[in-house]
RNA sequence: GCCCCUUUAGCUCAAUGGUAGAGCAGCGGACUUUUAAUCCGUUGGUUCAGGGUUCGAGCCCCUGAGGGGGCACCA
């Protein structure tokens, strides 16, 4: 980065030039890079030298690079066309064959190529535009056309540099691979590495699509406070801060559950947020201490109708254009891959069922527990003392059931034991009424009828003995509604910034 | 927190304990339809850090740091 030169002050450009603090560094590091920051930095000395401003305030294009080739992408190859473009762009490739160079400029949605005729642009510009360095933005004027082999490009009449870059590109070929730099150089990741870029279109595609969804079912958007005075909702370990004019110690939000319950409390009925909560917890490729989570609330419905809606929020969000997608599922020693139609309607099965698939033998949190351990035991899985039947049955179902549900599927009738905030099922009151998504053998949803009883749900707590919960009482003791908390977003690769050790800069 | 692997040029990667290399990028040269352009030449290194063994360490040993994977926990 190259800090502009503050207009106070007395020096002059020409006193103490970007080169001359470079050579200082060469002396000091003498490696490849600083040489060729260096080389950059003359360059950009010699320009303001010869009176060009190599930052320029701005450029007007007429195109974006995507524009170009929707229009013109049906050119046959050697075409010349009169349709005249302006376009901006970070220059790629250079491919010079003499008089006549090839450069691939790239905008945020897509490249097109450059075509550079010393004959064209002539003798003076032609040499200023092979000094430019890959990484460089570009701002050029031309007409579209074809060459011989099709390529879509520009005929340069005219070019302007509209940011120099001091600093090299990645490997041209094999972009950045190293997974510390591509995420503490996120910049040069987005630079080089197509998917990179495209994960946060698709990710921006899904959350509009989320929000247009629920829009369209009346739901209210709404934005609840980061700052707690306890940490609940959920099961974690919270960060604490501390307000110095309440002199008040404070938690960082772990879930968004307990403001938007109040909501549905006071009749706002559909409600939902997508915000950033916090978790105090082990840090790896999937879990961030910062992510993003949505919840939606509705009042009168029940666990069916939060599953139809969780169904619909996915199937509408077609970020890819197809319904057809390839979920890769499994375990890591026994990797599973599917190609799925979305659009069929989604399985819907039991936990207890489908243990039973998956081991031959029935199941139910009635059996005796004794029963439960001797076939946890069976089948590689070690109970706790204090493990009822309910955790054991959860047991046998990760273990054995979970790494096969691929294909999207809602698991339903989790046993009491293990949701205390869930209503217990009409017709079985071992069970409730609560489903998990599962996609790809991952957990990315859970709902449930919730339970709105006062009196049982505090049995319920102090059965669970979790205490933090009972700071909710009075939202789920107040009123009568159900709730779903529905969609999580858990990889880092959905996170521009995850959050990494300190990174000691030699 | 535990186990395994890993860290070499700006990037991607090599290198039996015996002079640290290649491709790309860079630099010089040739080329007016290339497209990872090609061809010829060429610069560039605190081998993560600190100790140790050895005549000699990128390589072996110890300690530490960063990263990756697995387990545990979770989302």
């Amino acid at each position: 980065m190259t800090e502009p030169v503050p207009a106070s002050t007395s020096d002059s450009p020409a006193e103490s030039t970007a080169a001359d603090v470079e050579q200082a560094d060469v002396e000091q590091a003498g490696s490849g890079l600083v040489a060729e920051k260096a080389k950059r930095l003359a360059k950009l000395d010699e320009m303001r030298r010869a009176g060009t401003d190599p930052y320029p305030y701005r450029f007007d294009r007429s195109h974006t690079l995507d524009e170009v080739r929707e229009a013109h992408g049906a050119l046959e190859p050697g075409t010349e066309t009169e349709h005249r473009v302006s376009l901006a762009g970070r220059v790629m490739l250079i491919r010079d064959s003499g008089k006549l160079v090839f450069a691939t400029m790239r905008d945020r949605a897509g490249e097109i190529q450059l075509f550079v005729s010393r004959a064209v642009v002539g003798d003076v510009a032609f040499v200023t535009f092979t000094e430019l360095d890959l990484g460089d933005w570009v701002g050029v004027h031309g007409t579209v056309m074809t060459t011989r082999k099709g390529e879509l490009s520009v005929k340069v009449d005219g070019f302007e540099l509209l940011s120099k870059a001091v600093r090299p590109l990645p490997d041209k070929w094999h972009g950045l691979t190293d997974i510390d730099t591509r995420f503490r150089q996120r910049y040069a990741d987005l630079i080089v590495n197509d998917e990179a870029r495209r994960a946060f279109q698709v990710r921006h595609a899904v959350i509009s699509s989320f929000r247009n969804t629920l829009d369209g079912r009346g739901f209210i958007e709404v934005e609840t406070p980061v700052l707690h005075v306890e940490a609940g909702g959920a099961h974690a370990r919270p960060f604490i801060t501390h307000h110095n004019a309440l002199d008040m110690q404070l938690y960082l939000r772990i879930a968004l559950e307990l403001h938007l319950k109040r909501l549905i409390v006071g009749g706002m009925e559909r409600v939902f947020e997508i915000g950033r909560i916090f978790r105090n917890e082990g840090i790896s490729t999937r879990h961030n201490p910062e992510f993003t989570m949505m919840e939606l609330y509705q009042a009168f419905g029940d666990y069916t109708e939060m599953i139809e809606i969780t169904e619909a929020l996915i199937t509408t969000a077609d970020a890819t254009g197809t319904s057809m997608v390839t979920i890769h599922g499994g375990t890591a020693a026994n990797p599973v891959s599917a190609t799925v139609d979305l659009a069929q309607p989604w399985r819907r099965a039991r936990m207890i069922d489908l243990v039973h698939e998956a081991i031959g033998v029935e199941v139910h949190p009635s059996q005796p527990v004794d029963q439960l351990r001797e076939l946890a035991a069976a089948h590689g899985v070690s109970c706790a003392p204090r493990w009822g039947q309910g955790k054991i049955i959860e047991e046998l179902f990760e273990a054995t059931a979970e790494h096969a549900l691929v294909r999207p599927t809602f698991v339903t009738g989790h046993p009491v034991e293990i949701s205390p905030l869930a209503r217990a099922d009409r017709h079985d009151p071992f069970l409730t009424e609560r489903f998990e998504l599962f996609i790809g053998s991952r957990e990315i949803a859970n709902g449930y009828s919730e339970l709105n009883d006062p009196v049982e749900q505090r049995v319920r707590f102090e059965a669970e003995q979790i205490a933090k919960e009972l700071g909710d009482d009075e939202a789920a003791t107040a009123i009568d509604h159900d709730y779903l908390r529905a969609l999580e977003y858990s990889i880092k690769e959905v996170i521009l910034f995850p959050t990494l050790r300190p990174e000691v800069l030699g």
